[in-house]
DNA sequence: CTTTAACCGAGACGGTACGTCGTGTCTTAAC
DNA sequence: GTTAAGACACGACGTACCGTCTCGGTTAAAG
């Protein structure tokens, strides 16, 4: 499947110009590079326009907004997509995307994933891309194997799924936000471990 | 009455005309009236200046930016500044801090505090106001129960301090920024137990 | 033998697909209805396209400005092309092209007329297009009369004939454009034969 | 007096930083800069604002639209402002008036003027200061010394004075905007005594 | 009866300018 | 020396049109 979730599914013939593909990955492109240098706040269309040399209504015509656009430049990335192997059973399902999570954050795209859900908090628009985009995704996946397992007798079911999810990916967002710091090696080959034991029969 | 954190000892007989003190709690009654109904992005400081009939000059003088601004706002409000009573052991202690905290971020307040602690991850000078006035507090009084709990032998000590104070409010911050709808008065009411039981040894 | 230059330039059937009249009527018809809605400058060439449900592309490619389209879409409006009586002589001419003259800028083409000669004072192309449609044939047919006039002694030979031509057409443009509130019934019947004793012997 | 047309009368001691000359200086001069290279269409207050090193804002806040801002820089140029003699009679005054107006409209403001007029046809605010500013001054001082001479049995009474003021001035506009090629020193000296024998007596 | 060429609508493209808003700084007179 | 008022340069916003382009699809004469 070639679409991204942002693109409308459409007729096989559509009327007028075709979207120039070289245009949206210029903006992407853009986008990336900018965000090396600066805030999601301090990021403009302006900018991105400039530096993709492009028309602003370009990008206004297919993102919603900042948020959207850098949502999906930040998909665009390599490693972005990448899927898990398969697991033997539950306990290493979710430690695999819990490692998943962890490295993701851990990179660069880190900071602007922290200032995404952070944009989230103020605009509700931003907050459904936000939400449909990253955080469903993310714990949609972690919700199944968190039932698999208590079903199975793998995990304790004295919580309910959703708080299970609160305890396994919570922290990891707190040390992001909070003391990123604390955010290295250590933390990253140590927690996903330490995090199954909470949750363990 | 104590001096706020962002006062300057002076000497007590200063020339010329003194800070008017009903400017600042113009101000401040103006930014917490104001962040009723808008997010802490949309509010700005020449709306605030507006709204408490205050010169921009004013407010630019006495607080470095608009984080500044909402974070004394917010330690201004009744009930933020109420002390917990003596604890009778450190369990006790935890979750009297974890309920506060959640009693906290349950309050109208608790979605500013959200918007807060996003526009500290784009913005260093807020980040270290967030930090100072709200996190280090709730941070520090944590971690010396926690070291307390396991010298006792109360709480587990296979993690270190700082990630049982993750594992604590993580799960807090992520529900309250990530699904808010679920931070209802059942998670209010079971979680600093169920809390409790997940570090306990 | 061969074409001469100016049966190349339009051979009577050509390749590919005729100009579809259709599209010309309906370009037309919609530059008219929208220029009682709102003024030359106003008037976009997006909104015609829109309006006559036409590509942008088909207008430009059969005129080179909004000042063309505009042109002909009063030309081709009933009462434009009216041709006037035989006279008895030069001064009834000169009479009637005056009161051609008004009846048409009291219309409500006439401010449509007179933002076109604003339009024309800041852009060549619209100058010459003005020019070429509305002011050369208007001009030239005066400009012929009075000469014919002055030969007789009709007329008197002190002023040359261009400066006729002003006198006698100024004060009506000048009228419409600097207080046209002052072209009413009034002036429109009488300003003919005031003009008349201007120049006469 | 001293304030310009464009300026409001104020109390003499108003609070909060003054307006700046400068700025205001500057803003004038970038603009009778601009027009010396491109019409009144393509000056767009951008450019103003770039050229004059001043936030659009400043334009803004005192000027409402860009034919005012042409109008009092106009306005600003040297010899705009110079008072006629005293006339010895109504003739010679309006004679006077006569060369005084093509003399201004055959300098390189000429176009300038003419474009502003233009630019009024199309919209109402841009008529009401072209007015104020320009027309009726003329006009005005114009049909003073009509009435006087109509009078005093210098000119013909048999027109209005309104009709008199288009038939003086309607020829040198009509020429300005029509033919401007022949807005020449021939007509410059010639004009002036013509348009009196139109009126006299 | 297919090819070819110019047309058509739709609409995306890179741009420019719009008029507004908020920033943080500045400059007054008043207190 | 602080205050309220408010002007300042700056930069981004999101929108409207510009004139050009690129599609798939007609339409009709030429081969």
């Amino acid at each position: 499947m070639e679409n991204t979730a942002l693109e409308q599914s459409e007729s096989p013939a559509r009327k007028g110009r075709p979207r120039s593909e070289k245009s949206k990955k210029s903006i992407l492109k853009a986008t990336n590079s900018l965000l090396l240098h600066m805030s999601v706040q301090e990021l403009s269309i302006e900018a991105i326009a400039k530096k993709a040399k492009v028309g602003k209504t370009t990008i206004y015509r297919w993102w919603p907004n900042k948020t959207a656009v850098i949502m999906e430049a930040l998909s665009n990335q390599p490693g972005m997509q990448t899927p898990l192997p398969t697991p033997r059973n539950n306990a290493e399902a979710i430690q695999m995307q819990l490692e998943k999570l962890i490295r993701l954050l851990h990179s660069k795209n880190g900071e602007t994933i922290a200032q995404l859900f952070a944009e989230a908090q103020s605009d509700e628009k931003a907050q459904a891309i936000f939400e449909n985009n990253f955080l469903t995704p993310l714990i949609d996946a972690m919700e199944y194997s968190i039932e698999q397992g208590q079903k199975d007798g793998e995990f304790a079911d004295r919580y309910d799924v959703k708080s299970v999810v609160d305890i396994l990916c919570g922290p990891i967002f707190f040390r992001l936000m909070a003391h990123p710091a604390d955010f290295n090696e250590s933390f990253m080959k140590s927690y996903p471990k330490e995090a199954l034991r909470l949750i363990s029969a």
